[in-house]
DNA sequence: GACTGAACTATACC
DNA sequence: ACGGGTATAGTTCAGTC
């Protein structure tokens, strides 16, 4: 039996005492395969340096003699080899350790505590990553396998015929051929109920939309609602537990993919057939959704991929994006230029007739989304697993510092590596309790308006200074050597060796890839090559930060501390050579400097760029991020100094770079932000402060007479812990607890709004004692917004022309007091 | 009771 | 617990006079 096939999801099962893995994907023609594998199971032993033969037979011989038992089951160890490896920037002799089950590796380790064994490595990967990296059996990428088809066979007890797929092949042979077309079929779920709470409300309807044509929503609810074409009625919560299930059976889809649906759908459909005692049973084998407790609780489903892409979007673009939430809403809007449809939540008792019928549009909308942002990040979703090695479920749902990891991992086997234990506890809280180390430079500009502004940032910074020094735990020298990079961190000075270490090496490739494909990109885009240099770009931005992360197999916290040392370095002498080159440094952070062009060209600028990359170390690079035609630098709130991370830019065509201003801040209420933004393109565009200052004073009026819309005064504030714990109890803790009070649901991480209105009777000095929620009524309080969010919002940018908007309000107010 | 600096908190930058 | 450090700024809290 010979077919081509593409991995999608892998998992694992356990046949008399050893592991094997049980892979699910599709073959060219679109037929479900499942594919069964097993793979040599083993763990390293490093041994101590010099050892004599005797002694390496005397603990072969014992190594041999282990046997576990645990759990119903025997491991033993079944062959010993000799190996000439590598760990940590040494060459070792390690001793590569077969034993019959992965899982009781851990076990097998902790007998090989024996003298002669230094270190014990390899047993903590999980079998799934331990079988990829093994037989280099790839997720989502095209095989020829051949084996033996299992049709009702007795083996492995008889696994083929609880399987819901078209093939069962235990595998015999693996070949790598040229990459097919592979569209994987889909369906997005989404579901509405009464209460927010996992399982505490029923379930009132669940849509699903897919790619093959599904599109509806089932319910059992508003059966007296105008008919609907893609409505489907059932009797019950029961029943549309049932047909959930059946649809998604009949379906045979690759993907389930969800908004939220980790944290929400899945969990609350979980709750809900446990309490009708309806089985859940979505796995092709007829399993349960499993769910595993983590930071975030995960729902898996055997051989269909659960997708939550809120988690996906969580760690590869965020950080990219304009959105102030992740909400389905704003992330469409942002991705699709699509909305959710509204629908104004309620209780389904108060529902009427018409209203079930928009709820039902409301539903299905979601589904429709989540399927339209699936297919914009499929992409995306696909070169990651690509480039990770790992399936996509837990790509999809790893962060960066994972990402990294699977990455290394994945690419020991070419530096003949061993890999590194995961930390454990006492190790982690150790690595956390240390001391922070320093980072990042940051000029401190002279507050004030420029014209003809340069600036230039590194590429990659941080990455480019760890290959350029050769940073990493294994190439961290615990003593100092003559021939090395070195570098001061907290007045201690550290040593890195010049050989190349593995992760420098593997970084370098990185880098190199990112630009190439950047290339490639410039000269004919497409999605696939923007997903492919994105996630490169990630995974080189992320480097750094797992190398100082606590929880990495490779922390090494000198390394991370030199990265900065290094980085700041670079930056400063760059400054200085611009600076004595006859231009003008007025800011700079961490890898970017903005400097005045003093009537230079900008050809002269670009030479300029040209010799200072001649003359920078290594792989360090800077590139020329643009040319500005203005920007503004403002002072802090408090005393005369230059704020830091705060400023605006202009481009030639007038498009806006704002930093750090509250026009970029969510939690400042919208009249402040877009006033500030509308006085920032005046100040920008043409240098115009007059015209500013008579629109501010306009807004100022607007607001004592009470002109503004409520809307543009809400102001927003996430909820960062349970509201409990909160030592210091500010204004959104208490429109928290108000909303608490009314039953209006709010949990750890919701966005809080509310407004500041005035009180009758006694003067009210704190501003919790002011906070309203949106539907209580009040008139929001004048003072406040003028001086907590129009003033200080303007302020610090008008006094770069000598404006006091202070007084404009102060010297108004005078004669308005009377009104009062 | 007013004033002041520290503590707490949220958010942004790179 | 699920990259890092640097930075601004508002509001409350607690101590002082």
């Amino acid at each position: 039996m010979k077919t081509d096939f593409i991995p999608i999801d892998y998992d694992y099962f356990d046949f008399e005492g050893r592991n094997y893995v049980k892979i699910i994907g599709r073959d060219s023609k679109g037929k479900r395969v499942c594919v069964i594998d097993s793979c040599p199971v083993y763990l390293w032993a490093i041994l101590e340096d010099k050892i004599g033969k005797e002694k390496m037979n005397k603990i072969i011989g014992d190594v041999k003699k282990i046997e576990v038992e645990s759990r119903g089951r025997k491991t033993q160890v079944e062959k010993v080899e000799i190996h000439d490896k590598n760990f940590l920037g040494e060459k070792v002799k390690a001793l590569k350790i077969f034993a019959t089950n992965y899982k009781d590796l851990h076990d097998i380790a902790d007998y090989l505590n024996i003298e002669g064994i230094k270190k014990r490595r390899g047993y903590d990967l999980g079998f799934i990553s331990h079988y990829i990296i093994e037989k280099n059996f790839l997720p989502l990428n095209w095989y020829e396998i051949s084996g033996e088809m299992l049709n009702n066979s007795f083996e492995f007890g008889g696994i083929d015929a609880a399987l819901n797929v078209d093939l069962c092949i235990k595998v015999d042979k693996i070949k790598k051929i040229d990459e097919k077309k592979f569209s994987p079929r889909v369906i997005a779920y989404d579901i509405e109920a009464d209460d927010f709470k996992i399982g505490e409300g029923e379930i009132l309807m669940v849509s699903l939309v897919s790619n093959t044509g599904i599109n509806k929503v089932i319910t059992w609810k508003g059966h007296d609602s105008k008919k609907l074409g893609y409505v489907e009625y059932v009797k019950d919560e029961a029943e549309l537990l049932e047909r959930f299930v059946s649809e998604i059976k009949k379906s045979s889809p690759d993907f389930l993919v969800g908004y939220f649906s980790d944290g929400f759908d899945l969990p609350y459909l979980k709750a809900r057939a446990e309490k009708h005692k309806v089985s859940l049973s979505l796995g092709i084998d007829g399993s349960q959704p499993r769910f595993y407790r983590g930071r975030i609780p995960t729902g898996k489903i055997n051989g269909i991929v659960h997708v939550d892409l809120l988690r996906f979007i969580q760690t590869a673009y965020s950080q990219y994006m304009q959105s102030e939430t992740l909400s389905l809403d704003e992330v469409a809007n942002e991705f699709l230029g699509e909305r959710k449809k509204n629908f104004k939540f309620k209780h389904s008792s108060k529902i009427s007739k018409e209203e079930w019928k928009n709820f039902f549009e409301y539903n299905l909308h979601d589904s429709v989304l989540a399927l339209k942002l699936f297919e914009k990040f499929w992409p995306d979703l696909f070169e990651f697993t690509r480039i990770m090695q790992e399936p996509l479920f837990d790509v999809s749902r790893n962060g960066m510092s994972n990402n990294v990891e699977d990455y290394i991992l994945h690419n020991l086997k070419k530096f003949n590596e061993i890999p590194e234990k995961k930390p454990i506890h006492e190790e982690i809280s150790e690595r956390r309790n240390m001391e922070k180390y320093e980072g990042a430079f940051v000029f401190e500009p002279i507050p004030g308006l420029y014209e003809n502004i340069v600036v230039f940032d590194f590429t990659s910074s941080y990455g480019s200074t760890i290959v350029t020094y050769n940073l990493s735990k294994s190439t961290f020298l615990e003593k100092p050597e003559k021939n090395s990079h070195n570098i001061e961190i907290l007045g201690k000075k550290v040593y890195f060796s010049k050989i190349p270490g593995f992760f420098p090496e593997m970084l370098k490739e990185i880098i190199e890839k990112r630009k190439k494909y950047k290339r490639e990109l410039k000269e004919k885009p497409d999605a696939v090559k923007t997903a492919r240099s994105n996630a490169y770009k990630l995974l080189a931005n992320a480097s750094y930060g797992y190398q100082g992360f606590f929880g990495a197999r490779y922390y090494c916290r000198e390394a991370a501390a030199a990265t900065a040392a290094f980085a700041r370095k670079a930056i400063k002498d760059s400054i200085k050579k611009i600076d004595s080159e006859g231009y003008k440094t007025i800011y700079s952070d961490t890898d970017s400097i903005a400097f005045l062009m003093n009537d230079k060209k900008e050809s002269e600028v670009l030479n300029f760029l040209e010799k200072l990359n001649s003359e920078l170390p290594g792989i360090m690079e800077l590139e020329l991020e643009g040319f500005f035609k203005r920007g503004i630098w403002v002072t802090k709130r408090s005393g005369v100094l230059g704020a830091k991370k705060k400023y605006a830019l202009i481009e030639k065509n007038n498009r806006l770079k704002i930093r750090g201003f509250e026009t970029v801040r969510r939690d400042w209420c919208n009249l402040a932000r877009n006033v500030q933004n509308q006085v920032l393109k005046f100040v920008l565009e043409d240098g115009n402060d007059k015209m500013a200052l008579e629109y501010v004073k306009g807004i100022i009026n607007k607001v004592k007479k009470r002109e503004v819309n409520r809307e543009d005064l809400i102001i927003r504030t996430q909820l960062k812990k349970p509201i409990s714990e909160y030592k210091a109890i500010s204004p959104h803790v208490i429109a928290a607890k108000k909303m608490q009070e009314r039953e209006i649901p709010i949990s750890m991480g919701n966005l809080v709004e509310y407004y500041v209105a005035e009180t009758k009777g006694k003067e009210k000095k704190l501003v919790r004692d002011r906070v309203k929620l949106l539907d209580e009524k009040g008139n929001y309080d004048v003072k406040y917004y003028l001086e907590h969010q129009i003033l200080p919002a303007v302020e610090n940018i008008l006094q770069v022309f000598n404006i006091e908007p202070k007084e404009i309000i102060d010297g108004k107010k005078q004669t308005k007091l009377g009104d009062f």
